[in-house]
Order: C-alpha cells, then structure tokens, then sequence
DNA sequence: TTGAACTGTACAAAATAAAATTACAGTATG
DNA sequence: CATACTGTAATTTTATTTTGTACAGTTCAA
C-alpha cells in the first residue's frame, strides 16, 4: 500500500483541528511533511467523495465538509485504498496442467478480497473526530 | 506487502498436492513461477517456522512438515509477512509543535497495528487443505 | 482589468522497494 | 569423489512510490 490512506487521515484531522478555516494544500503539506502537489492530489479524491469542499483562486484552500464525527476511517479507506493490499504480482501459470499453479491465483485473489473486507470494516469503527481525540490525549 | 505470503502459501499447497514426495526448489519455482533462490528464502522461514522439512544434498528439497489441515493461513501470514501491511512512510514531524503534526504518526501506528491484527485473525479461517480443497474444485 | 494567491492536473525525475539473477560454500548420496 | 541438492549473500534489474516542476484555470481585490 502506498501512503494516501495516512495522508488523507492526516489531512482531514488538521482540518478538523482548525475548524472553519480554509488550509491551503502548502499549510497542510508542511503540517504532513510532504508536498503541496501530492496533498493536492489526495484532496481532489476526497472532495470528489464528499469529505471536504475546495475553494480555487485567491483565498482559496480546503474544509471539511462533514462533521469529523461522520467521516470514518472506513469511508476514507474505500475512497482512496481500496484494493492496495493485495500484491500486484502474480503466482503460478495459467497456462500449465497442474491446478495448482494454474488456479492458485484465483483463490488468492478470493482470499485477499475477503481479508481487505474485513480490514475495510474494522476501520468503520474510528471517525476523524475520535482519532483528534486520541492526537490530543497524546496517545 | 510483497508477495512472498503468496509465495508461501502457494508453495505449502503444492507440496499438499504432492503427499509424502520431496520437491525441489527447482520444482516448485517452475510450478510458482519464479526462481529456485527465492523459493529457497521463502521455504528457510517456512522450515524455522516448524511448517516443513527440509533435505540438502542429493534427493534432497522440501516436504510437509504438518498435518495440511492444521497449517492456517494466519500461522503462516504471521511468520511471513507481519508488519508488512503498514507504509513505512512516515507522516508529520515530531519536531514541530502542533500536535496533528508530531501524533498522527503514532495514532496510525496504533490503527495500522489493530487493523493487521483483524487481518491476520480472519486468515486463520483458512488451511493449506481448505486451500487446496478451493483450488481443486476450481473456483 | 490586472496581478497575486490559490487549485487541478500532468509529466518527469529521484528515491526506494521488490524481484530476479548469479555465485558459491556446505551437505547428502551413490 | 562427482553429482544434485539447500542455504545464503551480493548484485543487478525492474517496478513502485515519492518528490519536484510546470502551467492552465479560478477567484478576489485593488
């Protein structure tokens, strides 16, 4: 897995922190410690889901658009990682006799969409407010 | 996450396929598609793990060391590929003040963890048999 | 109505990680 | 003692991730 799903968190629990108040993507990239094209990116993907609301031009910058108690991890996940678990590379042979190498694959690919479904879900249980919370409580 | 838990778990199966017979790194590189060295690596942590007995010397290779049955697919993700699931990227910078910037890291950490743990748990629910079981019948 | 401060997006470059390859010492067998 | 194997390390190649650069489009305010 690439690193948006922890940009994207991290992104929307400063907005939450600083509630009411357009960020720019520079603002929100220093606070991560990446920069502002990459946040930008990230951005694009939440506002098209619906988590936040963007402002070009002068002034312009990024909000929440959702009550941080409403936005779950979960949420947030399927929006911008769903499917990078599973490796990319391939096992086995379609091609030979033996079952084994020829359909391995296909009950992998079975396995690993069952286990991200089961990672996706757990995530449903933390919101953008309860991980500030936890920020705040030093955890 | 690389690939070597595929790696792994498709090569237990081929060996559940091929009861009581001693297979080459050679052998199951070509039924995995990929080479004998790193077959080799993946089975070396699969033998200290206690999963298979290995033979060096001529004749020699790799055989079941367990009941099919009794090797779960969390056993062997827990030996293979811990921690694998979480970026190594890091978020944030410890060094400055605001507290999203310097805790988001370490509250990832702690989602990140759980989540694994949730992903491991659901894999325990497989066998290399059950596998084998899946593939055989084709689905 | 113009220029300054922004986003949105694309593309290229650099850094990092994963996979393949090569090599060779060690071990068992016949 | 030659052959067929594992065990492991080092190197090269390839793929992915991250960063950096560029620029068109948008908004605001003087």
């Amino acid at each position: 897995m690439n690193s948006n799903f922890t940009i994207a968190v991290h992104s929307l629990v400063y907005l939450a922190y600083l509630p009411g108040h357009m960020a720019s993507s520079e603002a929100i990239a220093h606070n991560v410690a990446t920069n502002p094209a990459r946040i930008r990116k990230v951005m694009s993907i939440l506002r098209n889901s619906g988590f936040l609301k963007t402002k070009e031009g002068i002034r312009g910058g990024y909000m929440l658009g959702e009550d941080p108690e409403k936005i779950t991890l979960g949420d947030v996940y399927e929006a911008i990682a769903r499917g990078e678990l599973q490796p990319n590379w391939q096992t086995g042979d379609p091609e030979q006799g033996c079952p084994v190498s020829s359909n391995t694959q296909s009950v992998m690919d079975y396995i690993f969409k069952e286990a991200e479904d089961t990672y996706a879900s757990f995530l449903y249980q933390f919101t953008v407010a309860s991980v500030l919370q936890k920020i705040k409580a030093g955890v």
